[in-house]
DNA sequence: GAAGGAATAT
DNA sequence: AATATTCCTT
């Protein structure tokens, strides 16, 4: 087979038809594979429209390197499918060392007596290999060992895919899949048979975003306890994964994990810090009014609460969009989505720059099952985001209310002054609720050009007429 | 010996 | 960074 992707310029189309490097896709859809060949020609599938197609120095398209689509269909649509394609796995026909090898073997058998048909071809790959370069993906192309074909993406929300890195020596528990592709191109497999019969079959599996979805949902199946590679991959049920192709993604799956839950716990800490030290009780309160729908007021005095992560909600995960319309649809408005825990009532409108900087976070979250992917992954672009961001108006407008900086004591008594500090250093719920809930806490708003905010003596005025205790009902 | 998991290699 | 492989433990 011919691995004609390496060679083709990266497009828009490649992901549209389910093509995604230098692999092919086979979509999948919810039973992961069995829609596979059913509905379309399969040469519907192939992309033969190469944008840089093989030219040799002439600008002549090199005849064997070309994909000879009668060759493919037969291939793919063989009853000796295996059971990786079968299941929707993208197939890679050769790794790059077994091109290599393949290639070296092609070479030396072209060096001494091209006789044969496949010392011809040796003999060719030697001619192409200098146009080519030793880049191991042209080497894949010009070994005349893969082919990448696409395939219309059926399912919309994404694929399955496992790449199978084959020779002919597979063995062992660990090669299910080994059996791909390997019916259809025997003759072309000579030398590559001949260097590789005593290497170790690889495949290598390519954790889609359908394959990591399904994944994820045996993991939550299981619970993250009880999840062990067995299992997941018997509820998974896809025949071309093994267990260590479980076992591999469940560690790393882990340990994203882990440490997003530690990212979440000192974000969580730290909230928790903020709350306690400004606004204890009434901070909860008017989390809970804003919850119910009230207007926003700002739960801490003169801190803003810090900007969710924000990020613009992918189709599917490490992947763009696979549709055309969605492809061509501008990006997604950015969402912020928050730490259950952190969520705030409404949005503290933040600078440009963070909200990208919390991007890269957001999409490992979204892959590696942070708490919120299920919400973050029920995302759509026409969703309306959770925590809209209003009017941000110019900060020379913005009035914020005064700290809440009890005045020095106005009184001469030393007694009185005494009382006054503890107010300072252990304020009663009832004067913060008071104080804070339903005086000095207000939206945020635009403050009228021209308008001055309020003074202290006028605050402070106010707070007496609340009836503030001066005294904490427990210190009295 | 098989499985799970961490460490390490590619 | 993602995945495979190896090594160790159970």
């Amino acid at each position: 087979m011919l691995e004609v992707s390496s060679l083709r310029s990266p497009s828009k189309v490649d992901h549209q038809r389910g093509f995604v490097g230098d692999h092919v896709v086979f979509p999948t859809s919810g039973s992961v594979c069995d829609d596979f060949m059913v509905d379309d020609n399969l040469l519907d599938y192939i992309d033969f429209s190469c944008d840089v197609p093989f030219f040799d120095a002439d600008g002549d398209i090199l005849p064997d390197l070309e994909v000879d689509p009668t060759e493919l269909l037969a291939e793919f649509s063989s009853p000796e499918t295996s059971p990786t394609e079968a299941d929707g796995c993208r197939v890679e026909a050769k790794p790059p060392d077994d091109l290599r090898q393949a290639l070296a073997a092609a070479e030396e058998e072209a060096v001494t007596t091209s006789t044969t048909v496949e010392e011809k071809k040796a003999d060719e790959i030697i001619n192409r290999r200098m146009l080519l370069g030793n880049d191991d993906d042209k080497l894949a192309a010009a070994s005349g060992s893969g082919v990448t074909t696409t395939r219309k993406s059926v399912d919309a929300e994404g694929s399955s895919a496992v790449t199978t890195e084959e020779d002919s020596a597979g063995a062992g528990s660990d090669t299910k899949s080994s059996s791909a592709s390997a019916g259809g191109h025997c003759g072309k497999k000579k030398a590559a048979d001949k260097n590789s019969s005593n290497g170790k079959r690889k495949v290598k599996v390519d954790w889609t975003p359908e394959l990591h979805r399904r994944f994820v949902q045996a993991v939550e199946q299981l619970g993250i306890d009880k999840a062990v590679p067995s299992r997941i991959l018997e509820i998974m049920g896809i025949d071309c994964l093994t267990r260590h192709n479980i076992a591999s993604h469940l560690q790393k799956y882990r340990s994203h994990r882990k440490h997003l839950m530690a990212r979440e716990a000192e974000a969580a800490s730290w909230a928790q810090k903020r709350h306690h030290m400004y606004a204890p009780a009434p901070a909860r309160k008017l989390d809970a009014a804003a919850a119910a729908g009230g207007p926003w007021v700002v739960p801490t005095l003169g801190f803003p609460p810090p900007p969710p992560p924000l990020c613009r909600p992918l189709h599917v995960w490490g992947h763009p969009p696979t549709a055309g319309v969605e492809a061509a649809a501008p990006p997604p408005a950015m969402l912020p989505v928050w730490a259950r825990h952190l969520a705030p009532p409404r949005p503290w409108a933040p600078p440009v720059a963070y909200w990208h900087l919390q991007q890269q976070q957001y999409n490992a979250a979204r892959k590696w099952g942070g708490p919120h992917q299920a919400a973050a992954a029920a995302v759509t672009p026409a969703m309306v985001p959770r925590f809209p961001v209003p009017p941000h108006p110019h900060p020379a407008t913005m009035y914020r209310p005064p700290m809440v900086v009890p005045p020095p004591p106005t009184t001469t008594t030393t007694k009185l002054a005494d009382l006054q500090l503890q107010l300072d250093a252990h304020p009663s719920k009832e004067s913060i609720d008071a104080a804070i809930g339903d005086v000095l806490v207000k939206p945020w708003l635009p403050l009228p050009l021209g308008l001055k905010p309020p003074s202290m003596d006028s605050v402070m005025s106010e707070l007496h007429k609340q009836g503030i205790p001066k005294v904490p009902p427990s210190s009295a």
